[in-house]
Order: structure tokens, then sequence, then C-alpha cells
DNA sequence: CCATTGATTGAG
DNA sequence: TCAATCAATGGA
């Protein structure tokens, strides 16, 4: 199993988003195991997207999203649940990639249908905040088992503090698939 | 609809 | 230092 190269999150946040559908998200950790396929995702591009964590300039927190692409970027919303992101676009870009939902495929025992609940299920917490997905422990895959997707385009969820940009259809997501996290 | 929950932020 | 805010979820 390869992890894609870092390459792959190196292009246009837009692009990376919609290519993330399919792939398999892969954590190893304590000699267990689990998968699950990203069938929903979020696009944000950068300072100039106003529903983007970076579009208030560099903070401790965002950093890690102005760095160079293919690390995750961590963070606890609602003081009781974790998102997961992955940077994309030339270091200094601050655009990611929010997971959405997962479709399980190997050792998930809880449903991963939603930001906080993907985190939960992987087990991914706040000590994953700047990892490197060019790993061993924690990367995205090509599914060998890939079939052709529809991906539908909806505007993003929960952003309507952003203006203009709650209305951009920067959420993508696999029709038809049934683990998306809302309709 | 509503409560929960705490890191982060920007003000003072 | 402190109050307001939030890329959500689960339950009434």
């Amino acid at each position: 199993m390869q992890a894609l190269p870092r390459a792959f999150y190196d292009r246009d946040t837009s692009l990376v988003a919609h290519e993330l559908l399919g792939k398999l998200l892969v954590h190893r950790f304590n000699g267990s195991e689990l998968i699950g396929k990203i069938v929903e995702v979020e696009a944000y591009l950068g300072p100039h997207d106003l529903a983007a964590h970076t579009s208030k300039g560099i903070t401790p927190r965002t950093q890690v999203m102005f760095g160079p692409p293919g690390h995750v970027y961590v963070y606890l919303i609602y003081g009781m649940h974790h998102c997961m992101n992955v940077v994309t676009e030339a270091d200094g870009t601050g655009a990611a990639v929010l997971l959405r939902a997962l479709e399980p495929v190997s050792g998930l025992t809880v449903n991963a249908s939603g930001p906080g609940r993907l985190c939960k299920a992987m087990g991914i917490d706040k000590s994953h905040y700047g990892h490197d997905l060019c790993s061993s422990s924690l990367f995205i895959t090509e599914d060998p088992a890939a079939m052709p997707i529809d991906i539908a385009e909806r505007p993003r969820v929960g952003v309507d503090y952003a203006g203009e940009w709650a209305d951009k259809p920067l959420r993508f997501y696999i029709r038809g698939n049934s683990y998306i996290s809302k309709k």
C-alpha cells in the first residue's frame, strides 16, 4: 500500500478535493489498521475565502494550513468535535480540504459520516496536528478496487457567516453514496 | 428546536 | 485577562 506523493496535494485545491473522493484514508496505530473510503469533502481555498480559517491571517492554530502541502490540519470545533483537513497547494498558500465523511472499508466500528464522527471513528485528535501524510502511520492511498464515480457539487455546510462565499459550490461528494453526512 | 463544550481569538 | 464565537452532534 503506497501513500499518495506530496505532489498530489501541491495542486489546485478544488482539483485535489475532487480527486480525494474515492481514495482510502489509512490510520495505523497500536497494531491495528483503520481504513475508510473518502466520500465527502469540502474545499477551503485560502485567505481570500471568507469561510476558511486562514481568512483571518496566520495564527498559531492555522500556521500548518499555511505550511507545505500533504500535512494534516486538525482542530477542535464547538468544544467537542475534532475535524480533519488536508493542506493543499504551495507552502504559504493557506488552503486545505476538509474531510467530511468516510465509507467504512476495514477496522471501522462506528459511523464515520460527518467531520466530527469521522475523526472519532478513525482515532484522529489534536495529536495529529501537523502530521505528514507522506508517512506510514496516517496517509491516503489509491483504492485498488476503484470504480468510476459521479461527483456532486453543493454549497458548504455551516458557513453562513461567510457571505457570498457561503453559497459557492465547494462541497463535493460521491453521488448516490449512502454514507454522506447530509442529503 | 436546544444544550453541550472548550480552544481560539480579538478586545481592553 | 475575559467574553464571544464556532467547518458539529445528539436528543427533544
